[in-house]
DNA sequence: TGGGACTACTAAATGCATTGAGTAACTCGG
DNA sequence: CCGAGTTACTCAATGCATTTAGTAGTCCCA
């Protein structure tokens, strides 16, 4: 019964569309736009009545319409190429699509998330087809790699992209919102050297991303500032099973602290050590990095350094839209904070 | 240099139009139409030459334009209500998401995403918006809640739907992919039981959650119709704190083993036994629930339920799809599987 | 009282792909 | 050789919000 001039409900004919309301209110379609975006040209009086009714419809207008008129979508992308597996575990992500959502909530703009494999081909194709058929105006660019073929793609889409990824990385043209992870694995070198450990091992991620090789540097540059040795590290492919594999060739050279990038490869590390006869922490420290829920409820609680992705999504939202404006800001990226719980405590004399 | 007319290229002045490659091919708009979707009234001469133009130009249609005419938007909608925290550790979240993307990719739609506060009101005004800015043209449903508010709404909104929870969910008018939790807790139950255990405790997610009422159900029943008691039990809310609290509780009840409702609350239940001065599994056996990329490299490593979110995923994008075609399809869900490990032993004698 | 400057609007164009109606050229039967 | 029937197109309308150009009406001052 009720058309497109029904009252306001959530079951719609259809979606009213501003020629209705502009019928109701009795004036044109242009005095409902300009009405409704607060542009001159109507009275106080009829932008009272149009906004009245707009209200009562329940109008909004359709992005369609407006991104045909404007060429913008309202939209931004996220393209993941990783492994199903790695997103499930990966805390930083949850609490970074949080943060970005927070940003866009207010601007009228949505995230459109696609999710290929991790080859790099399809990757690009992704961004190609989300830009051709104009689907969004932005996009983040995640899981950095050596070389990585986007840094070079998305300007030549005309793209505007945020790159998310360690402070101080080298983007070309494209902003990089950093993570101060080198930060975060400085603290823990300097807490365990603190408690009197002078061998610490470093199990790194997988060697093709920057946030690894970064932590890699991080650590390598912590240790040799200090006089300590640089060379016990292993990558263990932000993996459990590569974390337990670099754990067992790392105790070979018998440290008695490892610093981990990523609480995964800290857990697997731990029971290898578990299992190769060491109490925990008295014959090995551990650290991780992300601090996983799961961190601090483990036997016993895990020492590791905790970022705030939530910040860094809100960041890099603001920066992505500043960048689709035209505006470009770069702001301060949050600190992350080494977190000491029991999986840290100075060597044992013994060995 | 390359205006509209240009060769294909990443770089273009604008994206090319349907005008473009009509120019470019001597034809008008029309043809181009009715040549690239495959309908008669070209000759095969010029629908080669048109393809061809289209290709060279590397021209899609805009879902812009498309979008006004078929009033769709080529585009599903997920609405997360979670705390950010939550979503992190949650492996079904992001295997789903892997499903879901592989069927979008081949239909030309895709996912937007929204992450929302746990509040009812602010979701469903999202959906709502999502809704008349025509921004979606269905949507996903996860985390059923007792008296689900998104069950009448949707269908109000007249927007098709899909929900993903425990199979057998009543959902009203909308379709429900099932998830076979209950089997997995019955498995896990019948592990345990032919173990030798008899006191097996439980511990809940939150109560809330259709997934875990019928988690809770799923146990009782398997636990009452062996004839063993179904009083231990007690709420973890799916986080650490709460799986530590309820593990301290149900531990005076003296069970043999402990049936979590998720990895993350197991995790946290072994932390406080091994505390409590019990050996695992000899003293207590744990299971857990998602099969967490930290499971198999615990200490012990974890028993638990694996699901297939992947294929739950890709089968609840397809009934999505059929649902917004007017189709409707009700297929198989994937079975949960127990994966055992060490964390599971039969009783030690002495208790 | 007539012309310039406002104010408050309306009408029409715009962007883009699709589609149904319309047209020109050609074929074939009678 | 005329008219019916195809074939292969073209043209114009459509959907929706925005914007620019245009049109009444009002006010003010010379």
């Amino acid at each position: 019964m009720d058309g497109p001039g029904g009252p306001a409900s959530d079951t719609p004919g259809n979606p009213p569309t501003i020629g209705d309301v502009a019928r109701r209110a009795g004036v044109s379609k242009g005095a409902v736009s300009l009405a409704l975006n607060g542009k001159p040209g109507v009275s106080e009086e009829t932008r009272r009545r149009i906004t009245e009714v707009a209200e009562q419809l329940n109008w909004r207008p359709s992005i369609h319409a407006r991104a045909m008129l404007r060429s913008r979508a309202f939209a931004v992308g996220l393209v993941l190429a990783r492994d199903t597996q790695h997103l499930a575990v990966d805390p930083f992500f949850a609490g970074f699509l949080g943060g970005v959502e927070s940003v866009l909530a207010g601007s009228g703009s949505v995230l459109v998330l696609q999710v290929v494999g991790e080859d790099a081909e399809t990757e690009a194709e992704s961004y190609r087809r989300l830009v051709r058929e104009r689907r969004i105006d932005g996009a983040f660019l995640l899981d950095i790699r050596e070389g990585d073929q986007r840094l070079d793609l998305l300007p030549r889409l005309r793209l505007p992209a945020v790159a998310v990824g360690p402070a101080g990385m080298d983007c070309g043209q494209i902003p990089v919102v950093g993570i101060r992870d080198g930060d975060g694995i400085g603290a823990a070198v300097e807490h365990l050297a603190g408690l009197g450990h002078r061998r610490i091992g470093f199990v790194e991620g997988a060697p093709a991303y920057r946030h690894s090789t970064s932590r890699l540097d991080a650590w390598r540059q912590a240790m040799l500032s200090r006089g300590l040795p640089a060379d016990l590290h292993d990558a263990g492919h932000f993996t459990g099973q590569g974390g337990a594999a670099a754990t067992r060739r790392l105790l070979d050279g018998r440290p008695t602290a490892i610093i981990y990038a990523s609480d995964l490869m800290a857990i697997a590390g731990m029971s290898v050590a578990r299992e190769a006869g060491l109490e925990l922490p008295g014959d090995l420290s551990v650290t991780g990095f992300d601090d996983n829920p799961e961190a601090a409820h483990l036997h016993p609680p895990l020492t590791t350094v905790k970022q705030d992705p939530v910040a860094v999504g809100a960041l890099a939202a603001e920066v992505l839209l500043a960048q689709i404006d035209g505006r470009h800001i770069t702001p301060e990226p949050p600190a992350p904070q080494l977190i000491v719980r029991a999986s840290t405590a100075p060597p044992s004399p013994r060995r």
